[in-house]
DNA sequence: GCCCTCGGATACAATACGTC
DNA sequence: GACGTATTGTATCCGAGGGC
């Protein structure tokens, strides 16, 4: 029985020491530096029981404890003098003690996790995606330096898990759904959800090279969908579709059989599948104006009610960022225009919430599809006409939106900027009617 | 999606060690 | 014993993960 509790506390302190050998500048170097780890009893969570009154016998077994790692050479023990045998000075874990202390308290070897850890990695070094390669590369650096690398080192699976799906992610499909990819890589429907997911996402958010809002952005830009969205238009868009499924193998006489359709015809606008969009060319774009429409509700009410713009007027909603396949659909409208150059069309626009997300997606549209894109009532006058019923917004915001102010690009919107850090509020496009 | 907890990373000050 | 360097201790921040 008692030497059992010799045991636990031989494993007690030789974890404690292995904590602190593996946050010393010996571990990271991996070479022993001039000094040991090293520890007080008193000073660590043993100190309860050595000090125990009511139970002197501890002290003694972890008397008895220290003297067997010593004789074993694990450690060295230091008395202060006239207490030799009575209260311990300090205890020293020696390096060449290292392995047999991991050994004793069972506990896997840093270096071994860092090193497994790093080896997960190494197919990322050939990623065809520069940002994952870079990353890939700097972690694996890192570790092999042994430095911080942000991973959590107890969940090698985990790290498996997520290498695998940004190893697939240049060969998804658009709107692949997550189950789907799920399923494809794990032959488990949920495991991608359970475990994977937050984790991309975390990494996705500091190295994905665009700036997005939301998190099913982000996913959507690498090709996975909760399921598969539909893009919504409505308006003067005339388009052609081949009669048959043919995708690649379309032949010319296929291309012939193709169908026109004209949006206009439907009162209530159309959705269009990724499917949908991959297979349409453009015939025509018989508008004076072309809306991107950042938030549901406002396309909805634009169809009901037609905003004052020139008509007859294209509407696309965009969902805050465009997902992937309306920004196929968006790069199809924009070559169209610069390449036919429709006689008819007078202006495109885009009408978002007035805040900083907002902001940047027209910044991003404009810089994707369309370089004369115009902000529709997304100006000092509309904003300050609708400011009291605003959103307030706190510091983080507040840095965002200072940042743009010293971004080039961005100039024309220093007037919008300066009184939304003004007023601290945002004005969502719903409040605007 | 929000809140809370936990653990790791980091910075900095205090302390201990090694060398001369 | 003084000085420079390494290690330890502490406070703080941040992200991950779990619970609701």
């Amino acid at each position: 029985m008692a030497q059992k509790s010799v045991d636990q506390y031989k494993r007690r302190i030789l974890s404690l020491l292995l904590k602190k050998y593996e946050r010393s500048q010996s571990f990271q170097a991996g070479i022993p530096g001039k000094q040991r780890p090293q520890m007080t009893i008193k000073g660590s969570e043993l100190a309860k029981d050595y000090d125990d009154e009511m139970d002197y016998r501890k002290r003694e077994l972890i008397h008895n404890a220290l003297q067997e790692l010593c004789h074993e050479g694990i450690t060295e023990v230091t008395w202060p003098k006239h207490k030799e045998n009575i209260e311990v000075g300090k205890v020293y874990l020696n390096f060449e003690g290292v392995e047999r202390a991991y050994l004793h308290t069972g506990e896997k070897p840093k270096g071994d996790k860092i090193r497994q850890l790093a080896e997960l990695l190494i197919p990322l070094v050939h990623h065809p995606w520069d940002w994952v390669r870079t990353w890939g590369e700097e972690t694996y650096r890192r570790l092999e330096e042994r430095r911080p690398s942000g991973l959590d080192l107890d969940d090698h699976q985990g790290y498996g898990d997520l290498v695998q799906v940004l190893l697939a992610l240049p060969g998804l499909e658009e709107n692949t759904p997550k189950r789907v990819l799920s399923q494809k890589l794990f032959q488990d429907s949920k495991r991608f959800e359970q475990g994977v997911e937050r984790r991309l996402l975390s990494l996705l958010r500091k190295i994905y090279p665009e700036e997005l809002e939301k998190d099913e952005d982000y996913l959507d830009q690498v090709g996975i969908v909760e399921n598969p969205k539909m893009t919504l238009v409505f308006g003067p868009l005339e388009i052609e579709m081949p009669t048959e499924l043919v995708g690649n193998s379309a032949t010319e006489e296929d291309r012939a059989k193709s169908l026109g359709f004209n949006f206009r015809a439907f009162q209530g606008g159309l959705g269009l599948s990724a499917e949908s969009i991959k297979e349409l060319s453009i015939r025509d774009i018989p508008a004076r104006a072309i809306l991107l429409v950042e938030n549901l509700t406002t396309y909805h009410e634009v169809i009901r009610h037609p905003v004052q713009l020139s008509a007859p007027l294209l509407v696309i909603y965009t969902g805050g960022f465009p997902h992937k396949s309306t920004q196929r659909l968006l790069k199809k409208i924009s070559t169209f225009i610069e390449t036919q150059n429709p006689l008819s069309l007078e202006g495109i626009y885009h009408w978002g919430d007035i805040d900083y997300g907002g902001i940047r997606i027209f910044e991003y549209l404009k810089e994707h599809f369309f370089p004369s894109l115009r902000p529709y009532r997304m100006d000092v006058v509309t904003y300050l006409d609708y400011v009291t019923t605003g959103l307030s917004f706190g510091e983080e915001q507040c840095l965002k939106l200072e940042q743009l102010l010293t971004l080039p690009g961005y100039e024309t919107w220093h007037p919008v900027i300066t009184e939304l850090l003004r007023h601290r509020k945002r004005v969502e496009q719903e409040s605007i009617r």
